[in-house]
DNA sequence: ACTGTGCTAGAACACCGTTCGAGTTCTGAA
DNA sequence: TTCAGAACTCGAACGGTGTTCTAGCACAGT
């Protein structure tokens, strides 16, 4: 019970006290490095231990190679524990000390990207529609720049300190326009699931039997699928091909999220105007 | 380029040519097997080859297979090609004479349950939002009582025959009501991306480093935690922790669906009466 | 009776996440 | 300064994954 509570102080410690050893750690390798230079050692003696490696493993450097992992590479299958102990100079195994799980590595990553990525404004209650879509709009271009945290977003209750930070401050823009509590949270939700599975569906994860394919090339070939369709059976499919498959992704985008404020807004106007029922009328 | 749009007509081809052939060789069977029942062999004789299987490879009974070992286990990780195989008495090889890829069999997968548990009423324009609601809510049942369909679904464009004629009929029912070409294509990819979400981040995929969990106990400590947050600097989560993860999931779901039934109904009247540019007003 | 096609079995390949034990290096107290 | 214990690294290994390949069987058509 108490043990999984503990864990932002337990880390925010354990931080304090890693960065303090580190420092010690590495003004005596200086000292080391200096002694070593003056006098040489005999040539038989084998090389230091670890040859490759400049920054020594800690959980940031291992989050840090794992962002660039991703971002070199394709996809969230680009990161496997066994590259990244690679990119790092070492073997998969020695990440455990670090990190409990991979899935405890993409944790870390998500929220470090949410961080890096997603600044939030100060709640200006009169604007406050226009700030969630930009807000909205925000997101989903640093979903579209790299499409692998859809993936790993898409089954992750956000809850490290960055997502928290920035879950926060939507509610709080949602609260300062009128939106009551419920509908305030379940708005966030939404529109967190929204752009993320928008982004997902249109670009990060549109899979297909064969092989590699760019999520164009994929749309395109189910296009003309969809042309070649037999009319008489499939006549709104038929028409509406060009619709389905090739819509601009922003227009699209913007039709939902403005459906979603449009339900957050009717949500805040039957709050502050609450006369006999406004539901079910 | 003809090889890709082929692909149906091909395999309605191959399914016919492969119909009538399997139907050749169960005679073949039957003879050869009352043969055998008429005239013993000699015990020292080998057994038949294919020894404990009943029914022979084919793609439908891989699909079948399919179905039977996800609806067993739980995740979609308890389909392998290997355990599929096992299931059917054979190896993990002999599967791939029938079926490209697991993502093609995963394909099949998908379309063959979309077949059988998504029927679709016949348009009525009067009542078209409740057709569309009780769509919505269908398909979330489903979702729900089988989780790895929405594991399946959230990252495939649906093509499948029976996906077709499902997206077929909801384009029906929208046209019918009046909505908009451009809005109706997007409607229906809002409402499929939306209930696939939806049960996705609810209910199947809420990943979490320690392990296996319910989601309802994933939640439970993530309410914990919201809770023993320091007030003065999440203020709004703090507040509505409950709201956040512990409303109910129909309410909820129904927030959502209403938005996007608001937003699909706005677009039919604005088309109805077109005066003046509704938009931007 | 023979040949070629359809299909299967099973081993093998190259990965994957994770665990484990032995070994090293470093820290802090005696 | 020494020394026990903690912190950390390493490499091999386990059991799994999707997929490919080859040899071979069974059967249909000639």
């Amino acid at each position: 019970m108490s043990e999984e509570m503990q864990w932002p102080t337990r880390a925010a410690k354990a931080a304090a006290k890693r960065a303090a050893r580190e420092a010690a750690r590495e003004a005596a390798r200086a000292l080391r490095e200096e002694v070593r230079r003056a006098v040489p050692e005999p040539p038989w003696w084998s090389a230091p231990r670890r040859g490759g490696r400049q920054a020594p493993l800690t959980r940031d450097a291992i989050v840090d190679a794992a962002v660039r992992l991703l971002d070199r590479g394709e996809g969230l299958d680009s990161l496997s524990m066994r590259r990244l102990g690679e990119e790092l100079g070492t073997g998969p195994g020695s990440l455990y000390w670090h990190v409990r799980n991979k899935e405890e590595l993409l944790d870390l990553v998500f929220d470090r990207l949410i961080g890096e990525q997603l600044p939030l404004p100060a709640p200006k209650p009169a604007r406050w529609q226009q700030q969630v879509k930009d807000i909205a709009r925000r997101a989903l271009d640093v979903l579209f720049e790299r499409p692998y945290i859809a993936e790993i977003s898409i089954g992750r209750f956000p809850v490290g300190p960055n997502a928290l930070e920035w879950t926060e401050g939507v509610l709080a823009i949602l609260r300062a326009g009128g939106v009551p509590d419920r509908e305030a949270a379940w708005g966030v939700h939404l529109l967190t699931t929204y752009f993320t599975a928008f982004a997902f569906e249109t670009q990060t994860g549109l899979k297909t039997p064969e092989g590699e394919a760019r999520p164009e090339e994929i749309l395109e070939r189910i296009h003309a699928h969809f042309h070649a369709l037999p009319r008489e059976r499939f006549p709104n499919i038929a028409d509406l091909a060009d619709e389905l498959t090739r819509g601009d992704m922003d227009e699209r985008f913007e039709f939902g999220l403005d459906a979603i404020l449009a339900g957050l807004a009717a949500a805040a106007s039957a709050a502050r105007a609450p006369r006999k029922r406004p539901r079910r009328g």
